[in-house]
DNA sequence: GTAATACTATGACAATTATCAGCTTTAAAG
DNA sequence: CTTTAAAGCTGATAATTGTCATAGTATTAC
């Protein structure tokens, strides 16, 4: 199987580039460069200008800003299937966010070109684009009620949730995705050491187990619980 | 000057209906309603199904969301030329906000067909709905930012600062939108007596004045320092 | 005009969260 | 292998924010 033409990659089902047509496709895998991203190298700047959009094929990204004080606010993790930068493209705007790699990734660096005439002449393709901004916006909104109405706690049980539903468990039942305490932090807005006391709290009252970085789901049911705020 | 019709709405100006062609126009002017509701007037509710979507012609109101801690948590603020309701109608689903009036509104209601044929249709219409939902995606990642990394004290000063970039003066100095104590404490995500509080220390210190409910601002240099961490 | 009701305001206190310091463990570099 | 740096952890303390109680002040409805 010849999995570095787009028209072949599995990736692909998973995101707009479905709604492309055969020759559409054809000239996205034509001008494509594919890249491996090593874990903590950085794929994009906020600020930067972008000049194409990057598909992950495997691996994950974090997605962050700068606040003005200092600590770096991860607003989203991208994963197999997702297209990143494709906002900053489609507005014509630098980056707002930065992209570091959190694993190992190998993504697909597409030309902007590719996808702009595209926008333009695949009806389809930017309607499949809309839909799914759309459902991203919906997703943003929801991140904005949490931060501002949950407390540190609630939203730390959530994140080991959200982390449990997009990225899967290991063989020995550890969060497949394993983060850092301070990437942990920097998703949930609070400062590294309230994270890993917090973390060390939900670990004595059974609600987790840890291994060095690791972390696994031990009583979901009260987890959820926690984050709904019972 | 008919500005019952939209080909000739000044509003429109504002807004992804200008890319409209006549003859989608004609057909949006003919089927939609228009509708004046009064402040604290509901315009749709959390999880109800939207028809259509409404286009503001004046006042504002307010988009916000109920967290599972019983408080309501405004995400944004529409005024004259915003459409409202375009999310769900575009991803079909149904709404993840309430809308309210927080000042007397003059809409227009315009049924979902309209909107979802002329996407079907034309490309530069649906073009033109994707880069400002792509704009408004950008603009609520700065909001998790601001929620996640800045203090209460932080939040308010930019909503003062804020609502005078968007909403402008009137003639005595004072903020043009007038909000309640608790819309304001809604929209920075905080308990209304501590917003109330630290608008109290705002006054003292002569960052801003009031009259009632309303509020002008005094010194926007020292607001803006204090918004950024200084 | 007055009673009822909602909004604004403030104090006292409790809970949450941040900060600073120091220490231990783990991972990386030579 | 060992030295150095980075990440994880914990305690003490301060700052921030939420909650509850209470009272004054507007607004609204009758």
């Amino acid at each position: 199987m010849d999995n570095s033409r787009c028209e072949n990659c599995i990736v692909r089902q998973f995101n707009s580039l479905r709604a492309m047509n055969k020759e559409e496709l054809k000239k996205v895998s034509d001008s494509k460069i594919r890249k491996s991203v090593k874990k903590g190298e950085p794929l994009f700047e906020e600020g930067e200008k972008l000049n194409g959009v990057y598909c992950v094929r495997a691996g994950v990204s974090k997605l962050s800003k700068l606040s003005p004080n200092g600590k770096d606010q991860i607003v989203k993790l991208a994963t197999k299937g997702e297209v990143m930068g494709q906002r900053s493209v489609i507005a014509e705007e630098h980056s707002n966010l930065s992209a570091v790699a959190v694993s190992d990734m190998d993504v697909c660096f597409i030309p902007k070109e590719s996808i702009t005439t595209t926008l333009q002449k695949n009806p389809n393709f930017t309607l499949e684009v809309l839909r799914h901004m759309a459902h991203e916006l919906k997703e943003a909104d929801d991140v904005i009620v949490n931060m501002s109405q949950k407390t540190v706690k609630q939203r730390i049980a959530e994140a080991f949730l959200y982390l449990k539903n997009n990225f899967g468990e290991d063989n020995d039942g550890f969060l497949a995705l394993t983060l850092s305490r301070e990437d942990i932090a920097n998703v949930v807005g609070t400062a590294t050491e309230s994270a890993i006391r917090i973390i060390s709290e939900f670990k004595k009252k059974g609600l987790i187990h840890t291994s060095g970085k690791k972390v696994g789901i031990k009583d979901e049911r009260k987890l959820r619980d926690l984050a709904e705020g019972f």
